[in-house]
DNA sequence: AAACTAAAGCTTTTT
DNA sequence: GCTTTAGTTT
């Protein structure tokens, strides 16, 4: 694409984003302002109107997603392919430089990465041995987290054990994991960005090399960073500063997870003479989904100021419905949903549904399913965290790293071998003696003398597995998972469904080898299915960040759920609820439609639930209130006005009695669609309601 | 070692 | 209420 046209499809704020190539630049983005727009454009222009090699420029995002997209847009615009270029996550950023450099601070570059199962199996042992109540690894493991994420390792605590509160027994597992860790030549997720940090800092050389490397550096989200992502940023770009940072202190909802809001401001203050671009122009939402949102978040303090603004007209109503309980509420939506998809405007691609804790998604997914509305509930397990891709991927692990410990202990006895609780801790011991991996100490107990022959018989059938696995690490990856089938005979003790996901386990393996494939099963989230079916999306506010739908319902407007009960004493947690309120609102293209109930089921008690907090800062001006009754009939009375000019008029509206050629004759009860292709749904006695094209059915009216 | 029963959880979660 | 896990039984 041509410099004229990359600049010419932009607003003035956007092409100044652009433009600036050189030195610090902050991008203050507002909710569907353009955003990847401008990374993907200004990436553009370096590359092709700056020839800039785009091997030199650096793009970090939070999600896989997020960098597929950007690499799919710079194709686009750039015309070549994007792959093998710098653009990725914070963590497949890392974990791409630490595997060719992180022997420098000694550890081995072909490393395993533990996802937090992993992490969380390694904790867990480590407290059993520690005589420590297992059920605190949960507690644990996030303190490892957030200290990690804020660059304090093991012995940083050590040395500073009275400034960080943690008492010395949290330290000495903290110790230990870190050590186990290394002993199993695995990094967990914020080992990556941590040693990629201590790596830059202990190898002035290595970090050198890369500041030479990327002359230039974009990273996105970047109000969700941490700590460590952003020190690592730093150290990439402090040299030559030319870095672009995009974010918005408004969508600010990690903090739990260890984001520095506060990063945003410092890097104002880090680097000098940054310029600082608002886009604050909305392309998504219409004016009055943008003055609910704008109330909610004007009363947010401390923020960046900035105002969104829109060429797209008032449009459409905005509804807030309360409804007696959980269900009626699921009801409502359920049914203005098919409403909505009725009158034709929209598909069930076009909605979502949104919600603060996963728990409503039951009722909301009983009333989608009673009414028959295709549905997607997003955020359940992923593709690689069911348990028998765990399983087959720790084989992998384990093929690829024999010392992964963790990897052994899921799998030894998985199909069963009588290899149990028993056995593996009289090996673990044994590995503690000899300072040795389960695997090796395995290898040293068939060897020595003073061992059970049961116990050995055992020890040594699973190990010729292992080995005769190893032997053949080289094939092919779909030819040695089906390997793994045939000599552990997996597929035999698991039902159907689990073996069919493995098929596809199979499939997704082809054409990687082992090492990537299993890079890839750490740290993607399993196939970022692109919803190609037809179904209305059912997701919590958090997941539906960086998303938009033309129709956003949000269920639970009630104080405890937005805001979230845990959050209401905390006044910094509280604002962040906002934010997500306002994330979730942003969403909304076309519609928007809030909804409460009075009663709820929560846990064990029916509680009495009062409106939500943040809807006494909306000008009730803003929106209709909706009394949901009970018992409202779905087709014949409308939940939802819908404007006028949607209404259809053809001499097949509601009420008809029409003449079909094979089923003879029937009731309209519904049409809906754009003047040259109107559907329209009719009650048949024989074969009851069918949804018919005007254009093909051959209807007559009678 | 597997199968059962009791008990304790229970916000969100990019990697 | 329901789901996960810890502990006990066979």
């Amino acid at each position: 694409m041509s410099k004229h046209v990359l600049l010419n499809v932009l607003n003035s704020q956007q092409r100044d984003a652009v433009l600036h190539t050189k030195g610090p630049l902050l991008v203050l983005a507002g909710a569907g302002s353009g955003k990847t727009k401008v990374i993907t454009h200004r990436f553009a222009y370096l590359a092709t109107a700056q020839k800039i090699p785009p091997s030199s420029i650096l793009a970090m995002t939070f999600t896989n997603k997020a960098a597929d997209e950007m690499k799919e847009r710079i194709e686009g615009l750039t015309g070549k392919s994007a792959a093998g270029l710098w653009i990725g996550t914070f963590h497949s950023v890392s974990a791409r430089i630490l595997r060719k450099k992180i022997d420098r601070i000694g550890f081995s570059n072909d490393f395993c990465i533990y996802d937090e199962n992993d992490s969380g199996n390694l904790v867990r042992s480590i407290l059993k041995e520690f005589k420590i109540h297992e059920a605190l690894y949960k507690g644990i493991l996030s303190k490892i987290y957030s200290l990690k994420a804020s660059l304090v390792a093991p012995e940083d605590l050590l040395a500073n054990e009275d400034s960080y509160g943690f008492d010395e027994k949290f330290a000495r597992v903290y110790v230990r994991y870190q050590d186990e860790l290394k002993k199993n030549n695995a990094l967990d997720f914020d080992d990556l960005i941590m040693c990629a940090v201590k790596l830059f800092e202990q190898c002035p050389e290595v970090l050198q090399k890369y500041r030479e490397e990327f002359s230039h550096i974009m990273i996105d989200e970047f109000q969700d960073t941490n700590a460590s992502q952003y020190r690592l940023s730093k150290l990439l770009a402090s040299k030559h500063g030319n870095i672009c940072v995009v974010g918005d202190d408004d969508q600010s909802i990690y903090k739990f997870r260890g984001a520095e809001v506060r990063n945003i401001r410092a890097f104002m203050e880090d680097f000098s003479k940054t310029k600082v671009i608002s886009l604050e122009q909305n392309y998504r939402s219409t004016q009055r989904i943008l003055d609910i949102a704008d109330s909610i978040i004007a009363r947010s303090s401390d923020r960046m100021p900035k105002k969104l603004w829109t060429e797209r007209g008032k449009g459409d109503k905005i509804y807030y419905c309360v409804a007696t309980n959980e269900q009626e509420e699921a009801r409502y939506i359920a049914q203005a949903v098919k409403e909505l998809y009725l009158k034709g405007k929209y598909s069930y691609r076009d909605i979502a549904v949104l919600y603060r804790v996963n728990q409503q998604s039951r009722a909301l997914e009983e009333a989608m399913r009673e009414n028959g509305q295709p549905h997607r509930i997003f955020g359940g397990i992923g593709f690689y965290q069911r348990k028998e891709m765990k399983d087959i991927i720790s084989y992998l692990k384990l093929i690829a790293n024999p010392d992964d410990s963790v990897s052994l202990k899921r799998i030894v006895n998985c199909p069963p071998r009588q290899i149990g609780a028993a056995t593996i801790t009289r090996v673990e011991n044994e590995a503690r003696k000899i300072d040795k991996s389960l695997y090796k100490t395995m290898k040293h107990i068939l060897k020595s003398h003073g061992y059970t022959a049961s116990l050995k018989d055992k020890v040594s059938l699973f190990i010729s597995i292992i080995d005769e696995l190893i032997a053949h690490r080289e094939i092919k990856l779909p030819e040695l998972i089906e390997m793994i089938f045939e000599k552990t005979g997996y597929l035999e003790c698991v039902g159907e469904e689990r073996a069919n996901n493995l098929k596809e386990l199979v499939i997704a393996s082809e054409a990687k080898d082992l090492r990537s494939f299993l890079d890839t099963a750490s740290l993607f989230n399993g196939l970022d299915e692109n919803n190609a079916d037809d179904c209305v999306s059912l997701m919590t506010l958090h997941s539906a960040k960086g998303l938009e739908f033309p129709v956003v319902f949000i269920a639970g407007i009630e104080d405890g759920l937005v805001p979230h009960f845990h959050a209401i004493k905390d006044p910094e947690e509280l604002e962040e609820e906002r934010r997500l309120f306002y994330v979730g609102v942003t969403r909304a293209q076309d519609m928007l439609v809030l909804s409460g109930a009075k009663r709820r089921r929560l846990y064990t008690s029916l509680q009495e639930q009062q409106p939500s907090r943040f809807l006494s800062d909306i000008p009730s001006g803003c929106y209709h209130c909706i009394e949901k009754r009970p018992r409202a009939d779905a087709i014949t009375s409308s939940i939802i006005n819908l404007p006028i000019d949607l209404l259809n008029t053809s001499p097949f509206a509601a009420g008809a009695r029409v003449r079909h050629p094979k089923w003879g004759i029937g009731v309209v009860r519904d049409s809906y669609g754009e003047t040259d292709d109107v559907k329209v749904m009719v009650n048949f006695p024989s074969v009851g309601m069918k949804r018919l094209s005007l254009k093909f059915a051959n209807l007559e009216k009678i």
